[in-house]
DNA sequence: CCTCCGCCTTAACCCAGGTCAAGCCCAGGT
DNA sequence: ACCTGGGCTTGACCTGGGTTAAGGCGGAGG
């Protein structure tokens, strides 16, 4: 087994047999990335996904109009992939970036599909992931509907105190939903208040 | 078969044998609700979703600073339930209420689960209705970071034609995350622009 | 018929955050 | 040591939306 500690996360969600992740290990492979570089770009089949060995990334969605936002940051132990342009066979609608030299590990949707062909195992774990990626969503939108930027920033940081130092300002601040000329101010005004 | 229409379009998500479809109808029961009647109430256990069969629903969420904001409404043919707090066993953080006097047909999530058991049709429809909510969640977070509200009010009104009327402006403006008197600016703003 | 109530609009004022434009600081490259 | 550029901050000014409060209006009940 080349991945224990992945074997051992995943099987918190879905009880998985030794048999089937030893199928799943033979089918994927692993890849590096360098700071920067791009796993997947906008425009590419949304036919693969990965999890996070080491680094960080950063989902970003570049709108029609210009301005970038971000989805998500993913570290170690996360799923990095257009999960919502797989599930509905379109061309990916978002980049998905390495902040730094970064490890993941990758399947081929094709190859999953296979996998769940053979074990049910497969398919209540790609419901789990559904449902967690679903939780995550609705909290978020939460945040948005009751939240002040200010408020949803340091959420942010009680949520994702893995991240300090990892990622530049200006992608929390696109992750918030704000400017990072905003961010910079609502951190001033907080030191301010803080002594 | 007493829901020919409701097993058509469950069959879309995933395929459901007949004999399935027969032990699922077997422990659904219907309700009537009247206008301002509440499916679901905050504090209630999450241990029941349910199929639209007429009506509209609006699921509010109270936050504990007194402000209401709506996560969905939900029509004809659409699930209703608390379900992120459902999937985490959590008691419902969401008031589900009738905007029309309205008529759905109930599940006991112990039941689901119980057909779970028996075959793996379930299962999977489970995971599918995960991934469409998923969808929506993520296309709702996308409006938020890129939108702004007049334009989010144009694509409410776009994606949900079927609610014209039948929903007061000051549900739409806390769908939006904005006030009633936001709402009717933007409105009066349009119009102004419109002639 | 009138009144009350729920729902919507309008107006006046305020504040958070956007935009644009300087600047600052620091790390890397020459 | 010098430049350069990326990332962050700051200031001046503008604007969308919040808050409060005052009507308008149509429908249900007296």
């Amino acid at each position: 087994m080349r991945f224990p500690k992945l074997f051992e996360r995943l099987a918190t969600l879905a009880p998985i047999p030794p048999e089937e992740w030893a199928k799943a290990e033979a089918v994927a492979k692993e890849q590096s990335l360098a700071k920067r570089e791009l796993f997947l770009r906008p425009g590419d089949a949304a036919d693969r996904f990965a999890v996070v060995l080491q680094g960080v990334f950063r989902g970003v969605r570049v709108s029609p109009r210009g301005g970038e936002s971000i989805k998500a940051f993913r570290a170690e132990g996360e799923l990095i992939g257009a999960y919502a342009e797989m599930l509905q066979r379109l061309p990916s609608m978002t980049a998905i970036e390495a902040l730094e030299p970064s490890h993941v590990l990758v399947f081929q949707t094709r190859d999953f599909q296979q996998l769940e062909q053979g074990h049910v195992c497969w398919e209540r774990l790609a419901r789990r992931v559904a449902e967690q990626h679903f939780i995550l969503k609705e909290r978020r939108e939460q945040e948005f509907l009751e939240l002040s930027a200010e408020e949803r920033l340091v959420k942010f940081w009680e949520e994702h105190p893995h991240l300090k130092g990892r990622i530049p300002q200006r992608d929390v601040a696109a992750y918030l939903g704000i400017t990072e000329v905003a961010l910079s101010r609502i951190m001033s005004r907080r030191r301010r208040r803080a002594e």
